[in-house]
RNA sequence: UGCUUCGUGGUGUAACUGGCAACACGUCUGACUCUGAAUCAGAAGAGUCCAGGUUCGAGCCCUGGCGAAGCAACCA
């Protein structure tokens, strides 16, 4: 297809490809830390769907493993019954097969460590490291101080060992009600690092857990399970967003209290994705779909994978995104046309060709006799012999799109116009020779035109030079369908970042466009879900799953570049 | 008046242990074309946040500024 690499089966390659994590790992490697291996980790937590911010976590965690030829567990970090749901946990798995990665047996969650986590913390206890605090979070907040002032020590801090494991075991047994008390590390109040001021590290939870139901009363923090985590499963690179930079000491501090012997895992930072005009913070998807301002987490119009999935984004075209976005420290934008130009490239290769029309008008070829019929053979994708051709009936009557005519047509104008000759792709070379108009709201109703038998496609004068070629549809044999537009969500780049203004402000009210009116070549009756193909001359199209058999419902992926679109608004 | 991190064309990334700033997207030309697509050829566009310093030579090293982001959830 191509001649870059897929991104599938590397071997380490030379060092000038590797992004600056994957230098870090190779260095690892290069020192024999942790015995030279190589484990990293995908860690969502299941209460919402995967968006392609993961989706650059995820070819980075399954990537860089792949590449030195180690392996990537999936962890579920569910540590927080209140928000975490199944459901959630099937979406993911089945998003990051769609992808094309697989943790094989190594699905994991952080509620298997739950025992093993509330013995580390009777540990830290029983070493006066932890303790319990009887506090409620105002108080704790008050005395967490700020950024810029230290904070002071709880009144509870200096508590026995004694005292702190009875109150802990109590907390365990579900004693005391949600926020009456916590389990707090003792580090350091005056810490600089916010983080390392004597963090909450359990805290108690009254509610069912999504796996282990009512057994406990007491949850560990993410900063208490998710390097512990880590450590448990022997991963030795544990690669995240930059904003858990200012964990790390706490992880470290975590870790280096539970290990016993030389191996530790390593936490790394890097960029998260952003794109220009949307919106990614699962919070802000969820928002949108709890106000029913998207039909769902896969509405094609969503950055979730699973909404791309259903616009017709291909897992190809998303991994060669990701490449070409890179990993960085930097905090980048990325523009949107990055994404749709790795689509287009994907599709081109791939898609099949095929006539769609529209926004449809009707064109009569008054010297082809009515009762007349031809299959038009037409090749299915220029780009790919392999995918042969196929035939399109063609008759006196068609379908064009409203927009390929015009009756007072400037020079530029490519097209259709009364006198004016354009090639029917495909078929023959036809001459406009008048129009009807509906003289009320001026609308083209009809459109008539004669033409040339010896311009067939392979015939004698086929490659007479005209301006335009068209794509159309013959009405006797054309499907009826739906096409949904979409453009984007957002009319701002940057949505999120706009002071004094709700992003909500900016959905952009054109971001869908339903046509149903449209025609389409027979061969697209019976589409299924998820096919894909380039729509002639207008742009990359792909059924919706609620597409059925005899009623095609398209959703446009993205517009085929269009210099004459350009040209005609300037 | 803290800590951490970052600052290269419009956007995103490169530039091995210092050697005349490269690639992709986007933009604009032109060629070709039975998709105004794709493809091909070419152009414009940064002197690397600023100021000093080291050096024959600095985007890379040093010093000092300036700017931006993250950090004060019993969220992850």
């Amino acid at each position: 297809m191509n001649e870059k690499n897929t991104g599938g089966k590397n071997s380490p390659a030379e060092s000038s490809s590797l992004n600056f994590i994957e230098q870090f790992i190779e260095e690892d490697i290069r020192e024999g830390k942790n015995d030279g291996r190589v484990h990293t980790r995908f860690p969502p937590e299941p209460n919402g769907y995967l968006h392609i911010g993961h989706a650059k976590a995820i070819c980075l965690d399954f990537g860089s493993a792949e590449r030195f030829g180690g392996k990537c567990n999936l962890r579920f970090d569910d540590t927080n019954p209140m928000k975490e749901e199944t459901e959630y946990v099937d979406s993911i798995k089945e998003d990051i097969h769609w992808l094309g990665f697989d943790w094989e047996d190594r699905e994991y969650y952080a509620s298997d460590y739950f025992d093993k986590l509330y013995d580390f913390a009777v540990d830290l206890v029983k070493r006066g490291l932890a303790y319990v605090d009887d506090q409620n979070s105002e108080q704790i907040a008050a005395q967490k101080g700020t950024p810029t002032k230290p904070g002071t020590e709880s009144p509870f801090r200096n508590r026995s060992v004694e005292e702190n494991l009875d109150l802990f075991t109590r907390m365990k047994a579900g004693e005391f009600n949600e926020g009456t008390r916590v389990l707090r590390a003792k580090i350091d109040m005056a810490s600089p690092n916010m983080h390392m001021r004597d963090p909450v590290i359990y805290r108690i939870v009254n509610r069912a857990h999504h796996r282990t139901g009512n057994k406990w009363h007491v949850y560990p923090m993410y900063d208490f399970a998710h390097g512990q985590s880590d450590y448990f499963e022997g991963i030795t690179h544990s690669l995240c967003t930059l904003e858990f930079e200012v964990h790390r000491p706490l992880y470290d501090w975590l870790v280096d209290r539970l290990r016993t012997g030389d191996y530790r895992p390593r936490q790394i930072e890097f960029n998260r994705l952003n794109l220009t005009y949307t919106v990614m913070s699962k919070r802000k998807l969820q928002e949108l779909v709890e106000e029913k301002l998207v039909s769902g987490w896969d509405d094609p119009r969503m950055p979730t994978i699973s909404g791309l999935r259903r616009r017709g984004y291909t897992p190809e075209s998303i991994r060669n995104f990701v490449k070409t976005i890179g990993y960085t420290k930097v905090e980048a934008i990325n523009d949107f046309a990055l994404l749709e130009h790795a689509v287009r490239n994907d599709l081109n290769a791939k898609a099949p060709r095929v006539f769609a029309v529209l926004d449809p008008v009707k064109l009569v070829i008054t010297n082809y006799p009515a009762d007349k019929e031809e299959e038009m053979e037409l090749v299915n994708n220029p780009e790919d012999e392999s995918m042969g051709s196929r035939k399109v009936p063609f008759s006196n009557e068609l379908y064009i799109e409203r927009n390929d005519f015009m009756e007072d047509p400037p020079r530029k104008f490519f097209r259709l116009g009364p006198d004016r000759e354009v090639r029917l792709k495909g078929a023959y070379i036809v001459k406009c020779t008048g129009y009807d108009k509906d003289e009320e709201t001026g609308k083209i109703e009809k459109i008539y035109c004669e033409y040339d038998p010896d311009t067939k496609s392979g015939g004698p004068a086929a490659n007479r030079k005209v301006k335009g070629t068209l794509h159309w549809v013959s009405v006797k044999h054309a499907v009826d369908a739906e096409v949904r537009q979409y453009d984007r969500l957002f009319n701002h780049e940057d949505p999120m970042g706009q002071k004094g203004h709700d992003y909500k402000e900016f959905l952009n009210p054109d971001s869908l466009e339903v046509l149903r009116n449209c025609k389409l070549e027979p061969s697209l009756a019976d589409v299924k879900p998820l096919d894909k193909f380039q729509f002639q001359r207008l742009g990359y199209f792909c059924a919706d799953k609620k597409s059925e058999p005899g009623k095609p419902v398209f959703n446009r992926t993205v517009p085929l570049r269009d210099t004459w679109g350009k040209m005609s608004k300037k």
